[in-house]
DNA sequence: TCGACATATCGAAACTTTCCGATATATCCA
DNA sequence: TGGATATATCGGAAAGTTTCGATATGTCGA
């Protein structure tokens, strides 16, 4: 049950807005750290932080620091408000939500082991 | 099933507002003629108005032309979106929506029968 | 300590939205 | 037709949002 209206406006507020609701899309598919967000998405690093800023607020996204990192994934279910969770259904299955280009780039995109520079690093 | 991104944003864009939000809680409740809910949500008729033409355009509410009345009510459940049928359940139990004065007025406001001047003039 | 890299914050121009009084349009009834 | 009333649209000032390059902060490994 929403506690009030203004909490709700802020929630609604924070996906009502391309770039969030794509970033949005891409968490629903899992968890990754802001700058392949950023690579994903081809949109400037500090767009995607703003991005990440907003939905933290609207407690749509968890954070998750590793060293330099910082992983990135939607609320756990169990604790995610009925509007996040609905949308999350509707957002989910829509490829073309991740990039503006085409649907089969998109795809490709979403397929993809996007290489995070974590996973690289992993031996040292 | 969403057809595209911009389409859902521009449905949420369209709930993120206050007013527009306290509008559709309201018409949860019924139908209504756009000057009952100028007068229950005592905000002047012109932003009422504006509301309603983005509730519209979002596809969230209907009209019916009666005379010179114009009766707003949500779109039918069997049509609504999932989003408007979330957004429907989180808002219609919050009679805090309605007002921003106390809660007990609001539901004061609520509970009366509003009248409406289509009413009154009936047997003319 | 340094250089490299991931992320956050700042600044400021461009753009959009919000708000409401004034005014236009539409409908009714006499 | 004219006066009353319901609704829509306009105008435009104020407030808010978006955007992204530049810059700051933090963390690592050497």
């Amino acid at each position: 049950m929403v506690d009030n209206l203004r909490f709700l406006v802020e929630q609604l507020k924070a996906v009502s807005h391309p770039l969030r609701l794509r970033v949005l899309a891409l968490l629903a598919v899992g968890e990754y750290c802001v700058c392949q967000v950023a690579e994903v998405l081809q949109v400037p690093q500090s767009s995607v932080s703003e991005a990440l800023k907003e939905l933290r607020r609207a407690g749509f996204v968890r954070e998750r620091k590793e060293g330099r990192w910082v992983f990135v994934s939607t609320t756990p279910a169990s604790e995610a408000s009925p509007l996040l969770q609905g949308l999350l259904a509707e957002v989910a299955p829509l490829p073309e939500t991740l990039q503006d280009r085409t649907q089969a780039e998109a795809v490709k995109a979403l397929a993809l082991p996007i290489p995070c520079p974590a996973s690289k690093v992993q031996h040292g």
